[in-house]
DNA sequence: TCTTCTGGTTGCACCGTACAACTAAGTGGT
DNA sequence: ACCACTTAGTTGTACGGTGCAACCAGAAGA
């Protein structure tokens, strides 16, 4: 096993623990919001308005989840849907000023605690970690675990 | 915002988009291994046995969720319990043959995938990324997120 | 028009999780 | 020795997130 195993075993190993605590502690702080409809407003916000099939698409989720979370998003009175003059079918999706505003707090308060955990690391550093991920997360495409080898 | 904070954006946005792709994938190749399971299996196998009072310790998981998790894991044949000698509570976890294997394949597998999406990366970038995740997993001290700093 | 496609909802089942109540076993104080 | 307290683990219950399948309503094309 050469250096560079080495080191893909250790991003395996590390990307796999925080993938595991982000999935125990996400629901935890910000009960409001989960980590799944936290990013369903963050890309309604990013896009400004989208159609619940394009969640769907984007975050590979099954579309009766995507109708659930924006139910439960509109319930709370975060999310609107608007309909469409074209096509009666499609509702898209807008955040109200009440989303925009729980989507904005809840981002300061994750913004600060991973500024707290990135205290001290040398703006290159920063840079360089930024980059590394966008790059394996642009590798991977969507789809974090590929199928086994040779067992299927 | 100056450039450290573009990065921490990034940083943020990007571990939240693999927590979240994490999450709706892990479950879905392997389904005889959620990642649950296998982060206990290979805590197993690293430290060669322990209690569930512990796994659930080192994952901040209440000890009813590790019980189930054990009681199927057992009833998978993946894990063996033993009892202690000295405090006829505790029942000593252990991997069995075949939880070994599965263990192997799946984590073969899943070094095929990372192997895959690091493919063509200088050895220097694959060291520098594995060092920082090291480091960032290391500051966040198994919380992923902080309370919010003012509203509560 | 009639068939097919598409956007979305609902019923159902499953998993992972927490909390609370409980049992069984060890520990310590009197 | 006994009783209270702690600790390890299980079980009942509830909840949230998920997928699949069946379904409905609107749109598009043969």
């Amino acid at each position: 096993m050469n250096a560079a195993d080495v080191s893909i075993e250790t991003i395996h190993h590390e990307l796999t623990a925080f993938a595991r605590r982000a999935r125990a502690s996400a629901g935890r702080l910000h009960p409001e919001l989960s980590l799944v409809s936290y990013t369903l407003l963050g890309h309604l916000e990013d896009v400004g308005g989208c159609r619940a099939t394009d969640l769907a698409a984007h975050y590979a989720l099954d579309k009766s989840t995507v109708s659930r979370q924006v139910s439960a998003l509109e319930r709370a009175g975060l999310v609107e849907r608007r309909a469409d003059a074209q096509d009666q079918r499609v509702q898209v999706l807008h955040l109200t000023p009440a989303g925009k505003e729980i989507l904005a707090q809840v981002t300061a308060s994750r913004r600060v605690a991973f500024r707290e955990r990135l205290a001290g690391w040398p703006e290159e550093d920063l840079e360089r970690f930024a980059g590394y991920l966008l790059r394996y997360n642009a590798a991977a495409g969507g789809v974090m675990f590929r199928a086994a080898p040779a067992s299927d």
